[in-house]
DNA sequence: GGGGACATGGGTGCCGGCACGGATGGACAC
DNA sequence: GTGTCCATCCGTGCCGGCACCCATGTCCCC
């Protein structure tokens, strides 16, 4: 075989883990990893510097999270292949991540068995899912009476993860609203309307979401 | 040198991070990962199996957190050496992992730097925390009038926790009021005194503060 | 061109969070 | 026994969260 190895860009906030995944990588001959990131806005930038095949993202990351990146990544040409690595097993950032064109989505709690063979299925342009979320499809897939490919609209977009970001924070409407340089008003209406699409009760529970997706930190 | 190498228990949720640390520790002849857990449950048994000289603990961790299993280690003889490595750079942590009697706090975002270092440093009795810590120590001790070792008191009463948990997960003070047999009031009471303690600013602070110190999960 | 999603803005009204003031009774220490 | 800590309770007042109503402008897609 003379084919090059798939070099690889390695984003995640935490040294200690790009250090781990590089280890693991670079140990096959196939992979290896050229570029590391600590946030999004760092991965887009070393992406778009070039000779990336295969963008590993973590999802929660400072600056720009890794779905936010990954829509970036996706206007690329040549597009890069994306590869989510992620904490959390939840079923909102699965469905999302296979809509801004994810190849795989490997969870870290079990990521030393299934993240190599990911790498390699995203390079065959296959899809990899780890185990678990197989069954969230196929629940989903049922649930739907089984029409396909109809996935679920985005819950939140852009806007809404901006403030919902700085809710969880901590901040008042009227500081948002400061911030972000809209009305308090506007900041009371995504919120709401994020309670709304996420099924939630009060901004408390916004904050308990947003730290499970990894939006922001306890 | 004919010592025998270090004895490692490694506690982390994610097998990705274990990897990652074990490859790390690995690759320093005077250290070796000889268990590893996936929380603190599973953490404190394996040391209780023996033949652990070190526990390198994350503090965020299901089931039980590292402060929590490190306050169980501190009881056993012979008692491990304890290590923190978190993703947090908390104030309020740092000095709750100073209580529970660990030998050093290492945060993951720079932990490929430190970890070894940290580790050797911990088996010679020796204090480690990363450099930002430092800076945090030597404030609170310009704070407090220079007057030394005196740590934090615990913070709160065992019934101030019970209603630091319902306020956590959720529910209004009638709501608590109703649970617990006491009126709205005392309820506010007891929440109004937790939050003039911790330093916290409302029921959302206090209810991050409650996942952080592992009361509930988010 | 019309429909839908999105971001933006406003008004009203209720309720709960929180700060501030006050109080009592019980447990334990010195 | 006096002092201190804790748990319990009450009133007042302000402000922010949140639900409900309304509207505008800008996209993009069919």
């Amino acid at each position: 075989m003379t084919e090059r190895p798939t070099r690889i860009l390695l984003a995640d906030d935490h040294a200690l883990v790009r250090r781990g995944v590089r280890l693991i990588l670079d140990n096959e001959p196939d992979l290896t990893v050229v570029a590391e990131a600590a946030d999004g806005a760092e991965a887009v930038a070393a992406v778009r510097g070039g000779g990336v095949d295969l963008a590993v993202l973590d999802i929660a990351m400072p600056r720009k999270t890794g779905l936010q990146a990954a829509r970036e990544l996706a206007r690329l040409r040549p597009a890069p292949r994306v590869l989510f690595l992620t904490m959390y097993d939840n079923e909102q950032y699965f469905f999302e991540a296979l809509k801004v064109g994810a190849s795989g989505y490997v969870l870290k709690s079990v990521a030393d068995r299934d993240l190599v063979q990911a790498c390699r299925a995203a390079v065959r342009d296959e899809p990899f899912v780890y185990p678990g979320a197989l069954n969230t499809l196929v629940r989903h897939y049922l649930d739907r009476g089984g029409d396909g490919g109809a996935l679920p609209e985005r819950a939140i977009t852009d806007r809404e993860e901006e403030v919902l970001k700085l809710v969880a924070e901590g901040h008042t409407s009227k500081e948002i609203a400061e911030l972000l340089v809209i009305s308090a008003k506007t900041v009371e209406r995504h919120r709401s309307n994020m309670l709304q699409k996420l099924g939630l009760k009060d901004r408390l529970e916004l904050t308990r979401y947003a730290i499970r997706v990894g939006l922001i930190e306890p």
